[in-house]
RNA sequence: GGGCGUGUGCCUGAGCGGCCAAAAGGGACGGACUGUAAAUCCGUUGGCUUAUGCCUACGCAGGUUCGAAUCCUGCCGCGCCCA
């Protein structure tokens, strides 16, 4: 009997062991784990969430994907809206503060983070805790702080890579961002954490989370960190402000897109966080001499989509993109833009005016510049002058580079 | 609090008082070639309904000049050193 509970602990960690990038420590979570099956009891597992930023991409989603399989597992995520220290406004390393978010702000992000969150976790309530952090932080005097600062040193702070970075380059470092991990190791304390999840660079932050537990005798939580998912350019992390994520909730045929335009480098690492294929199937289709790089790329994709809509979906994505860039057609479905009939003088519009008024432009001049670069064609008809009048007459196709396609129509 | 330095377009980073809408690189976008891959090549990269034109821009506010991103004054931000 004994033996085939830690049979399935053993499998328990090969699973979690996966696509992971450093587990403090993988004994500890094995011993975890077993404690909490003779007990008969979940393990928690913390997740913090910014609630700045609710557009999910695939970056959050290999974290997401960790903890459902802990979910699976039988245990019970408990994540961690950050409300207190985004009210607060955190200007860590960025020109600008960040704008101070209202209480309502912070519920209407958390409510677009769990609607996509949901696409991958398990939200019964029995495998899904949801905490916000004032309850606890705001609550804290100035004397409260003090004593959570005194369990830390500058020079500890200072090996923290972002710090140690900013230090050395010049940067503005202000006190209250020393807080941030005290705050958010606090948090773990607090719900007594037995498991954080984090990407790489919040190792500092969860390791914290231990030694706080520690000083307030719990037991320190294990961290399990997984690693950054490159964005689609193949170079930096991926993230929202870099225009390389590809979001949770965009549209299958935007998703497949994205995915088929990653560097043949970045499939392995994709394959391997972002899908559920076993480890010899990834190396069956990352190898150029038994799968065409092309036909991985697809796969990979399709495997993407499917997470987040249907086999349906993504097999729509699919023929789609093939249709469209493979065979260089027009999709089958155009989405119809109405433009203000203001626009249209004596049944005639200024076709720069038009690529603006439907968005495929950010101005005039840019609409010019794409005109002029050959980069139009209006009704099936490449156009390059600039300076030409069209007429909207049954619904005229609008085509701006490769992927921009509507169809016209005054209202 | 004092001294020195610094602040340029999406980013990095040049910039002599006029030739600066501002070099160069990156990124991005468009085009060619492809597998919406990589590599390579070409073009574009402030706005304005057509422009040898106008407007807005070089931290902010003023000033000196026929003329300022470039000089002066004050303010603000950032850094370093001193206290």
């Amino acid at each position: 009997m004994t033996d085939s509970v830690h049979d399935n602990i053993t499998t328990a960690v090969q699973t979690l062991r996966m696509g992971v990038d450093h587990i403090y420590s993988e004994k500890e979570l094995q011993h975890r784990l077993m404690k909490a099956s003779k007990e008969g009891r979940q393990l928690r597992i913390k997740l913090g969430m910014d609630p700045t930023a609710p557009d999910l991409h695939l970056g959050h989603a290999v974290v997401l994907r960790k903890l459902r399989q802990f979910q699976d597992l039988g245990h019970r995520a408990v994540l961690i809206i950050g409300d207190f220290t985004a009210m607060i406004g955190d200007p860590t390393g960025k020109k600008k503060t960040r704008p101070v978010l209202s209480a309502q702000q912070v519920e209407e992000n958390a409510a677009t983070y769990f609607a996509q969150a949901g696409k991958i976790l398990d939200t019964s309530s029995e495998k899904l805790e949801i905490r916000r952090n004032s309850e606890w932080l705001a609550a804290m005097n100035f004397a409260d702080a003090l004593r959570l600062a005194q369990q830390m040193t500058v020079a500890r702070m200072l090996e923290r890579d972002t710090f140690s970075e900013r230090y050395k380059a010049g940067e503005a470092i202000y006190i209250h961002e020393f807080m941030y991990p005290l705050m958010q190791g606090w948090d773990s304390v607090m719900i007594k954490a037995d498991v954080e999840l984090g990407g790489t660079d919040q190792t500092f932050n969860n390791l914290v989370g231990r030694d706080l537990q520690v000083g307030q005798g719990q037991e320190p939580q294990i961290v399990l960190i997984m690693p950054i998912l490159c964005g689609t350019d193949g170079v930096q992390k991926m993230g929202k402000s870099l225009g390389n994520y590809v979001g949770v909730a965009e549209p299958p045929q935007e998703q497949f897109g994205k995915v088929m335009s990653i560097p043949d480098s970045l499939m392995k690492q994709w394959f391997e966080l972002c899908t559920p294929l076993p480890p010899a199937e990834i190396a069956r289709l990352t190898d150029g001499q038994q799968t065409h790089p092309r036909q991985a790329k697809e796969e990979l994709a399709r495997c993407i989509v499917r997470q987040f809509y249907s086999d349906a979906d993504a097999q729509a994505a699919a023929d789609d993109f093939r249709r469209r860039f493979t065979e260089g057609q027009l999709p089958q479905e155009i989405a119809v833009q109405e433009i203000d009939p203001e626009l249209v003088k004596e049944g005639q519009v200024g076709l720069l005016a038009l690529i603006k008024a439907v968005g495929f432009a950010a101005s005039t001049s840019e609409a010019r510049r794409l005109v002029e670069s050959g980069a139009v064609s209006f009704d099936g008809k490449k156009i390059s002058d600039p300076r030409i009048q069209v007429v909207i007459s049954n619904s005229p196709i609008l085509q701006v580079g490769k992927r921009r396609v509507c169809k016209v129509t005054t209202r």
